[in-house]
RNA sequence: GCGGGUAUGGCGGAAUUGGUAGACGCGCCGGUCUUAGGAACCGGUGGUAAUCCGUGCAGGUUCAAAUCCUGUUACCCGCACCA
């Protein structure tokens, strides 16, 4: 057969959709499979090969799974708020609905293209009124529980953009979509209670399948620490310096204090301080640079000291000065410090600089050169003296620090509550009215969609304004609770809002009752296994399991955890080994790779590129192979005769249908498509196979490429589509062979094979060794040691 | 600095989890067919003339190590003055 991917692509794509192949149905008597990708951001640049690699994964396993006899559900949708669009569109002057729509349509024909058996009847997208309405129903539903909150803080702003970022946006102190230097504002915030899930979110990591080091990505995001907050008194005032430590056992080494240049102590008793004008300079230093150079920047410690307040240490009732520094945050734990320099090597730093005392009180280290982190024997520090271990040190000074009350055991986290709020227009409107007379009040669930107002000019605001606080006709409104005059939010909320539930929606996506069907809810969730990248497991992974946590809690999900399984795809590298970027010039675009060689080349060469998990740069001669491999394939049917077995090819068949189901449900689909390819080697050799044995491979090789195989199928005259078919079965006798090659060693050195029959025993098979022609030689005059067998692998003999 | 990962032919990568290193593919070499081939097919291909040497490097455990242990180097990713 001739293998003209031009018209069977196409025509395979077209059966497939008119039979409604891959559409999830709604029985939940038959056994479920979710599997979950990351939903694509329809960006203008398209689809590129590193989507493709993303998708292709569990494409295989939706194919598979359903040959399998599962149900299932494989949907896909599409991330479309945002601030790329947002900008693209106030660039080119055009609508971000129609640059939407637009670049929507182009992502579904790239989509279309490569052939994946998506349920298209469920296609999402959360700029969609009808969806983006259930994004407000879940915001009001925590507002209603007290998840939200407005508070002014200093927030990351893109000064580019116009816009506040997340922490988790500004990584780097750079915008995650412009990269411009970000700074620090003062704003009203919207902040979602994230952090009230945290424990919660460290507890569930024990219940779900996700590779360690996404767990210990998540563990690290959240960064926990527990340890105490004690209270300074400050001399001759009424106030007390609160600091929080995770080492309240070294309370008797803290020779001074370090706050946050921000701390609100310093204003509140300025008329006292001494030298308010320099610490006034060095804060106005401080402000000049963002949170990221603060604590990037390699640099020596600087700081000012406090003339005119001084602390006094709760534990002993010395008198310590006051610094303030930027190496403490107010970010983080109360803004404030107690500087124990001989066991904290940031402190011990400073106070080298600043000529400060250093007292040690854990033996071990040298402190003439070094703070000590270590363990060791507690000295100088009275109640504790003589303990040894860390633990109990710790123990028996919070005990004593609650007995006092001078302080209690307590916990900190990395994970701030998650600022919700953007100043962009294309983004879901918080539904919030701000009366005059009853404050803020949510919008009445019923008149939910807040849409979005229609209009042309969709321009930033200046200073970090709304585009929609110009819109007076969506500003203005009345109180829906005392019908009096009032102002409605302008804010709208970020990227992350609409892709925190999708996969609930996909569910039951045409529902206007509520955001899915229970009884839908409780026989498709969890997700049973969802891939994506590395870089959306700290933001995405957190805010959508925070998300669903609380749907949970207000009984809207079935269960606590949205994913039962976690993979994560590699970086398709361009050919030089680098990153793929438009500036590299080394982007790959799968419409050209289909373009010359099909859809079903471009889907095998990309799982057979290397590990799954991993990095692996582009290589054209290898999509050639696959090509190859695939021409190879169409001409099978130029070989195959008549019915059964092959002799010689049935345990290769066995073997092969083996390895091929387990390597795809362990993702090593590398080794799957190269089995596949060592059988068709074989099956060449043998030089025909059977009807049945033809079918058998098709079948096996239809995840990766089914445009061709069902193709075949067709040509060979099978009248049921591949995708209605079974998945081959294989008899776990016939994969073990009756006779196999040995390896023969002298003292450890290979010296040859030998072929034995399966389970042959120590002594036949020694027996037959020493009599080998040419290991006997080899035996000669000396004396054996030892004789190891290991059977059906290896014969050693350890000789003197 | 902390956390995670990786290192195997000219290249991408395999290796039943301690048991014949280099499966499969690319590339390369040789051949067949061809006016021609950067097409297709067939054969070969870690190094070395060879006893031998070979999985980043140096040790160790073992009859046996890519795999386990100790130390070390390089690169990649994430977090980062987190108190």
């Amino acid at each position: 057969m001739k293998y003209d991917f031009k018209v069977c692509d196409k025509k395979w794509q077209d059966r497939w959709e008119k039979a409604h192949a891959f559409e999830a149905k709604d029985d939940f008597s038959l056994p479920k499979f979710y599997a979950l990708i990351e939903f694509p951001y329809p960006s203008g640049a398209g689809l590129h090969v590193g989507h493709i690699k993303a998708f292709q994964s569990l494409e295989v396993i939706s194919r598979y799974k359903r040959m399998r006899g599962y149900n299932v559900l494989f949907p896909i949708g599409f991330d479309a708020f945002g601030l790329n669009t947002a900008n693209y569109a106030i660039k080119t002057r055009r609508h971000p609905r129609d640059v939407t729509d637009e670049n929507i349509a182009h992502f579904t024909q790239q989509l279309k293209r490569a052939g994946f058996s998506f349920d298209w009847s469920r296609v999402i997208d959360t700029t969609d009124e009808d969806y983006y309405k259930w994004t407000q129903w879940i915001f009001l539903k925590m507002f209603e529980h007290g998840l939200v909150y407005r508070d002014k803080a200093m927030v990351n702003f893109c000064p580019h953009c116009n816009v506040v970022l997340s922490n988790e946006d500004s990584q780097g102190g750079k915008c995650d979509v412009c990269h411009s230097d970000v700074i620090q504002k003062a704003k009203d915030v919207w902040y979602l209670r994230i952090t009230k899930y945290a424990d919660r979110m460290l507890e569930g990591l024990e219940h779900v399948d996700y590779p360690q080091n996404i767990k210990q990505q998540q563990i690290n995001w959240i960064g926990k620490s527990t340890g105490a907050y004690v209270n300074f008194p400050i001399k001759d005032t009424d106030d007390k310096l609160r600091v929080y430590t995770t080492r309240p056992d070294t309370l008797f080494g803290a020779t001074f204090m370090v706050i946050a240049p921000e701390h609100p102590i310093i204003d509140k008793y300025s008329a006292r301080i001494a030298n308010i004008e320099e610490l006034n300079a060095y804060k106005a230093e401080c402000a000049k640079k963002n949170e990221f150079e603060r604590t990037q920047l390699v640099k020596e410690k600087t700081g000012v000291k406090i003339e005119g307040l001084t602390a006094i240490n709760p534990i002993n009732g010395a008198e310590i000065p006051i610094y303030i520094a930027d190496y403490v945050m107010m970010s983080y734990g109360t803004g404030a410090i107690m500087a124990v320099p001989a066991h904290d090597s940031r402190d011990y730093e400073f106070a080298k600089k600043f000529g400060l005392p250093i007292i040690e009180v854990i033996k071990g280290g040298n402190i003439d050169e070094a703070a000590y982190e270590g363990d060791g024997e507690m000295i100088n520090s009275g109640f504790l003296n003589g303990i040894t271990t860390k633990k109990e040190a710790i123990e028996k000074a919070i005990k004593y620090l609650t007995e006092h009350g001078i302080g209690e055991a307590g916990v900190q986290y990395k994970m701030k509550d998650w600022a919700f709020n953007r100043q962009i227009y294309w983004g879901e409107p918080i539904p919030i009215i701000y009366c005059p007379k009853c404050g803020m009040v949510p919008v009445p669930y019923e008149e939910l969609p807040l849409r979005l107002p229609d209009v042309k000019n969709i321009e930033q605001g200046v200073g970090g304004e709304s585009p929609l606080a110009k819109i007076e006709s969506f500003v203005n409104c009345k109180c829906p609770q005392c019908g009096g005059d009032a102002k409605r939010e302008t804010d709208t909320m970020p990227q992350w809002a609409g892709s925190s539930w999708y996969f609930l929606r996909y569910c039951d996506p045409h529902n206007d009752k509520c955001l899915a069907d229970p009884e839908k809810l409780r026989y498709w969730m969890p997700v049973d296994w969802y891939n994506g990248g590395m870089e959306h497991v700290t933001r995405h992974m957190i805010y959508s399991r925070f998300w669903h946590m609380f749907l949970y809690d207000i009984g809207v999900v079935p269960t606590p955890e949205p994913y039962k399984k976690r993979s994560a795809v590699g970086l398709v590298l361009g050919a030089d080994g680098e990153k793929m970027s438009k500036s590299k010039g080394n982007v790959v675009d799968p419409n050209d790779v289909i373009e010359i060689y099909g859809a079903d080349t471009l889907r095998t060469y990309i799982l057979f590129m290397g590990d799954y998990g991993m990095a692996a740069p582009w290589n054209d001669s290898g999509v050639k192979g696959c090509r190859r491999f695939l021409d190879r394939v169409a001409g099978l049917t130029d070989i195959v005769k008549g019915h059964g077995v092959t002799p010689s090819l049935e345990r290769s068949f066995h073997k092969t249908i083996k390895k091929v189901s387990s390597d795809i449900e362990e993702m090593k689909f590398n080794t799957a498509i190269a089995a596949l390819m060592t059988l068709i080697n074989e099956i060449y050799d043998a030089g025909t196979l059977t009807h049945e044995e033809l079918v058998t491979f098709i079948r096996l090789l239809y995840p990766f490429a089914p445009h061709i195989c069902e193709e075949i199928n067709e040509y060979i005259g099978e009248t049921k589509m591949l995708a209605f078919c079974t998945w081959p079965e294989y008899d776990e006798a016939k994969t073990i062979d009756d006779t196999i090659e040995v390896a023969i060693q002298i003292n450890g050195k290979l010296r040859g094979t030998i072929m034995l029959p399966r389970g042959a025993s120590k002594d036949d098979a020694i027996a037959t060794v020493k009599a080998d022609g040419r290991i006997a030689p080899l035996l000669e005059g000396k004396t054996i040691v030892k004789e190891i067998y290991v059977p059906d692998r290896i014969v050693n003999i350890v000789v003197r």
